[in-house]
Formats: C-alpha cells, structure tokens, sequence
DNA sequence: ACCGGCATGTAACGGGTTACATGATTTT
DNA sequence: AAAATCATGTAACCCGTTACATGCCGGT
C-alpha cells in the first residue's frame, strides 16, 4: 500500500489538492491507514498523472503559482480497486512510549508520569476531533472505521486511566528492590 | 528509536542471540514497539559492538560457526537511559485492513467479509499468546505493556464481532444505492 | 529422507522522512 | 506587523525490507 494508492483513495471521494491530502492522511479516518507527508504526495501525484490516474486542474490565483487539483480518472479507479483486492500486509504499530513504559524500572518516575499524561491526553484528544466531526452523509466505511478508531481510543484512555498510577506505584517498588539488590 | 535502542532494550533483560532478538521483536510486548528483521538487527549488533555498547560471547558447537551470544555493558545501558529519556515520536499505526473496509463499498461483499474475519481472528490469535504467555516474576513494564496490548486487541475484537456484520449489511444496502445511481 | 526451526550474515533496492527553498493569504 | 496557514515542489539521506547464501539440529 504505497502512497499513490492511498493518494486514489483519498481522491476517490472528491478532488483535492496535494496539500488537501497531506490534511487527509493526518485527520480523519486516513489517520489509521498510513501517514505521509509532501515529500511523498507530490511526487506520486506527479507519476499518477503521467500515468493517466489521475487529471489536473489548475486554479490560478491573482499573481504568482496556482494550486492544482486533482481528479482521480476511470483508470485510477480501476488501479485503486485492484489494489483493495489484494492481500493485505499485516497491521503495523510502532511506539516509543510504549518502549519507554516498557523500560520503566530503567527512567525516572517523572519520565513516567509525563509519558503517562501525555499518552493519555493524545487519546482524549483523538476522541474529542472524532466526536466533533461533521455526522453529514457519509459512507458506511469511513463510519465503521471512525467508530473502530473510537473504541480503541476509548480502550486505551480507560486502560491508562484506571491502571496508570498502580502503575507508578508498582515501579516505585520495583525500583527500591533494585537499589536493595545493587547494595547487597 | 532505531534499531540499536530497541536491541539494547531486548539485551537489557538479559543476554540473547540475533536470532533471539527477533523473535523478541516478533512475539510479547517488544511487539508493540518496533518490527524490524535480520537486516537491520545484525548489523546494528555490530555496530553497537564496535562502540562498546555489548560484548559478544561466542559459543562454538561441533564444526561450523556457532552463535553468539551478546550481552549489554555498562556503555550501553547509558545509551539507553539517555534514549529513552529523549522526547518521543508519535506513535505510527498503519493498516492496510482498515483501507480496504474505509473503501469497501467499491470492493466485493466477499472481500470485505474476508477481511473483517481474518481482523477478528489475529486479534484474537493475539489475545491467546497473551494469555498463554508465562506469568512468572516478569517486571511491571512488561506487564503493563502486555495489559495494555491485551484491552487494545480485546475492544477490536468485540468491535469487530459486535459490528462485523451489521457494516457487512450497510455496504449492501450503500451498493445498491450506487446501483440505481448509476443507472438513473 | 525431509521439513521446520535454529542461526548468521550481506547487498541491493525502495520508500519514506527530513531539510531545503519559496511565496501568497488569512488571522491575530 | 507578525504569525499561522495554505500551497508546491526537490534532493539527499537514512533505514528498513527483501532476496540471497549457507549450514546444523531435531523431529517425523
């Protein structure tokens, strides 16, 4: 799943320009899918162009360069629907909080306090723009994947709410049977 | 977090092969953190040996080359504490999955469901390792760590069970939808 | 006898990230 | 008047993925 396919998705339910799709790829339920920047939008817009994926519109603005907007073509939408066809790779999550929380014993309690906090405030965060997000029409997939993306949220924010300071706690212990360890 | 904090994180808790390491990688809570394979594990060992950071034990079996056993030094604990006392990146999830199902009503019924049972079944595939996973006297990290991989993988399962099929009926009805808009 | 798991590495390739370069428009 | 946002693009670099190459050991 290459960054000229989710490009196609994104397009696919109206036209946008690369900029817009940067937007996308961080808001929303593209968030989940694969997150990329310029250095590789405008690049696959240009090869989805030359390859007749996609047309472009240039809207010029008073002076200086105009933005371009992209439209996805019948053939884009025959590549993107091959594309879905195939197998899927497997999921793949990364964290360094995790990494850190992980190694507890090793960092000091304020470490874990604040990656605490702020692991928890970015779920919140994460709830609030799904919840305020316009309801309008829009198609059952995105809807299934926000609602999925809110449980999980939701599922973590509890997690860390309700187990976050035992947690502490139990470092706490942990790290003075260490200094006992490392005396004796 | 590159590939040489996350080994020294894995050889902190003892001293492990390359192999070793990567099923580390694969399996328990260094699952959420980073997955990488034998090409960047290897020559991040060699690496971290040149720098000081590991030593490397060599256990010769009967002819031909024997494994080597790496086991972090006092250098390298210090790379890890400061690494993991830097700032953390945000953490990265991208699921091709969740792509197919956010655009599901331009594939087939059949895709979709595929999908959505093959999501159900690693969750719950993941939920089973966790579970049979050896309790012991394992350090509040990793089982915080695991807990909190274990409520993440238990709301997508009920997520999935829950709503799979509800989704499935919503995409029928949006299709013909698309169906009669087409032709009108 | 064969297959799967254990075990180590190298080299090329590809893709994404980051940094750079620029400028208009809108908000504060 | 300054800061933030909108907007496009290029080039180098880094890192991880994939494919290749090799061989032992234990179980069926």
């Amino acid at each position: 799943m290459d960054a000229k396919i989710l490009c196609l998705g994104i397009l696919s339910k109206g036209e946008a320009t690369g900029y817009e799709i940067k937007k996308a790829c961080e808001n929303g339920p593209y968030a989940y899918i694969h997150p990329i920047g310029y250095g590789s939008i405008y690049p696959a817009l240009g090869h989805l162009l030359e390859e007749g994926c996609v047309s472009c519109r240039e809207v010029l603005s008073d002076s200086g360069p105009g933005k371009k907007v992209y439209r996805i073509t019948q053939s884009g939408q025959d590549m993107l629907s091959s594309a879905l066809e195939a197998p899927c790779a497997p999921d793949r999550f990364r964290s360094e909080k995790l990494m850190v929380l992980l190694l507890g014993h090793m960092v000091s309690q304020e470490r874990v306090s604040q990656i605490l906090e702020s692991y928890l405030e970015e779920h919140e965060k994460a709830l609030h723009m799904i919840d305020n997000a316009p309801e309008g029409d829009i198609p059952p997939g995105r809807q299934f994947v926000r609602a999925f993306g809110r449980t999980i949220h939701q599922a973590a924010a509890d997690f860390l709410r309700t187990r976050g300071e035992d947690f502490c706690r139990e470092l706490a212990v942990a790290r003075e049977e260490n200094q006992q360890g490392n005396r004796s």
